[in-house]
DNA sequence: AGAGCGGTCTAAACCGGTTTAGAGTCAGAG
DNA sequence: CTCTGACTCTAAACCGGTTTAGACCGCTCT
């Protein structure tokens, strides 16, 4: 049985000071004596004493940890490329400042807000993220309701007294459409993701848009809920219509990549005749055949900027919005000139 | 500004009764009579009553929260399915005990001994896991100097205090190989996993016997550190050896889905001239073409199960090791006929 | 010499729970 | 009628830190 862990009381009877003075010591404030100083942390380095987190925590009412919450279905967890690298970003952040991470994995939304409760009513973390933002998003309410200071990914709709930290993901839509639309493309539909869903909605508007300065209808919309398994669905249906669409720009990877997978079993040969388009970037899609031209966002820098913001609220400043670079397209091997002669400007 | 949340203190005020009997009522400890402890419960329930997690921990020397620390280079971290999966089978089984899960990601095994350290020394958790067993593992050692409750992922080599919940995988790889076989394939290749991780070296080990077993040299091994693109280098050069394999046995879905790329990328065609499997069931594997062939394992209940073993161990009960289900070969698309005839038993 | 002051340090309160020792009350047994 | 024991409850200690009020010291200034 190993020794029981030292106390502050064990430094301080060591160093033959007081709790109080040790206290001061280690936290480098002044009204210690350099040769004091010296003594206490000596006999704290000797018993190797390390602060109980726990008893800081009760006296200064900190937690030292933020909350992240994720809700997706065990499903679409698995093959989204962005959670964890948000995460790896998050803990670049946090080592470094002494805060720990409480993860949740919910499977859904009433869950969701339950978690967020739990999380701050038991005092566990000092702050939240708020991550894949709804219309009308009842977390923003709830978290100025628990009173906890809180960072969102990208402007919600409604106003909101926290800072946001935004990626701007229209652009790297515009991008693919217009990279298209250069290629000769016309037809080109959207799988699109869930409309309650912020980022969802705005992926689609960016594509609509686009399409309409281009000139062109944007006709083929399928709105999914980020699941391979929905990407699979919607390719079908796409490519079942009379007015079949040579290119297809999807709202993630992992629906880009079952949708190819979907065209090629059906003997569609991409990019030839069917030209593919993806979002977020994953390791995987740069690996297929033929590579995913896909819009990459910097998931890791959005999660260490993202920290950074909510410790600077958590410490009592007010941080402003924050615009990361935008999302970019990068075309690789699975877009290509349309099949299709594309009709003079003057027919 | 919203008023400051109750404390114990309020609501044993507002009952008219010590602060010590809430603390019993509360917890539904005898000695309360039943009027009076009705009568603090709706005390505590009109002023909205939340106990604080951290005089809780304090006062009871414990932190309701579990460890998981990820080391894995971003990259990898990408793609890769397990984690998320089986996150959320432990979240699962912590959400209904009321205890947290504090995540540290880490790029490195110097990071790794770091993080563990500090999430123990500072009392954050109760216990760990150790996921990712590696030949000699130094994590064994420290949680047991650290004397902190662990559970690990799979059976060390060293010797263990700590109970280990094992999945066995060797089984998944024999019948990956044993598949390949029976369909006439004789060059079979292993893609493997870094020697130095337990299972990286076991799944080798696996296939080698497996080879044996069926009267084949288990010649074409090349060892990877599971990432994508080491998928791609490997494949590249198992491809131009004179004596290339008719199948390649992988050690994990990316690598395999980033292999099938460069066949497909090289003009092969798969499976009808390269068959193809890879290991975790991955979502996105289900869904590209060909679909890939793999051995699934559930990382969910994994999850759980390894979860619910650690919290029986901080409870001071010494749970056996458990061993799950084995991971299951699910062959689907990526495998078929070698495409060279099988040389007759009697030549 | 005494007041004033900065520097150093101690004692004790405090954070919000849990837990223990013991006080008070009441019923039933002797 | 008193003793015993069960039941209910209070007061206070405790967990391990932080923070505040104030004591004590030696020094300078008038």
């Amino acid at each position: 049985m190993p020794a029981e862990r030292p106390t502050i009381a064990d430094v301080a009877q060591r160093a033959g000071v007081s709790k109080g003075l040790v206290s001061f010591a280690l936290n480098g404030r002044p009204g210690v004596s350099a040769q004091t100083r010296d003594r206490i942390l000596e006999a704290a380095r000797e018993l190797g004493w390390q602060p109980s987190l726990r008893a800081r925590a009760l006296s200064v009412n900190r937690a030292f940890a933020l909350g992240l919450v994720i809700t997706r279905d065990p499903e679409i967890v698995t093959g989204d490329p962005f959670y964890p690298s948000f995460i790896a970003g998050v803990e670049r952040e946090l080592a470094p400042a002494g805060q720990a991470l409480v993860l949740s994995v919910v499977p859904d939304e009433d869950a969701e807000l339950a978690a967020y409760r739990k999380l701050v009513a038991g005092r566990r973390v000092d702050g939240v993220f708020i991550t894949d933002l709804r219309h009308d998003d009842a977390r923003i309410e709830l978290a100025r309701e628990l009173n906890v200071p809180a960072v969102t990914l990208g402007h919600p709709e409604t106003p909101s007294p926290f800072p946001a930290v935004s990626m701007d993901d229209r652009a790297g839509i515009e991008a693919a459409v217009d990279h298209l639309v250069g290629l000769g493309h016309r037809r080109i539909a959207h799988v699109a993701g869930p409309a309650r869903m912020l980022h969802g909605s705005r992926r689609r508007r960016a594509f609509e848009e686009a399409m309409t300065r281009a000139g062109l209808r944007a006709g083929m919309v399928v709105e999914t809920d980020f699941r391979a398994a929905d990407g699979v669905r919607a390719t079908r249906d796409l490519l079942a219509r009379p007015d079949y669409p040579t290119a297809i720009v999807y709202a993630n990877d992992p629906m880009a990549i079952a949708g190819l997978g979907v065209a090629q079993r059906a003997g569609l040969r991409v990019p030839d005749e069917l030209s593919i388009t993806g979002f977020d970037g994953s390791d995987v899609g740069e690996h297929i055949f033929p590579a995913l031209s896909t819009v990459v966002s910097d998931a890791v820098s959005w999660g260490s900027v993202a920290a950074r913001v909510l410790l600077r609220s958590i410490a009592g400043e007010q941080p402003g919005d924050t615009d990361l670079p935008p999302a970019r397209f990068v075309p690789r091997e699975s877009t290509t000139r349309s099949p299709e002669p594309t009709p003079r400007a003057d027919v």
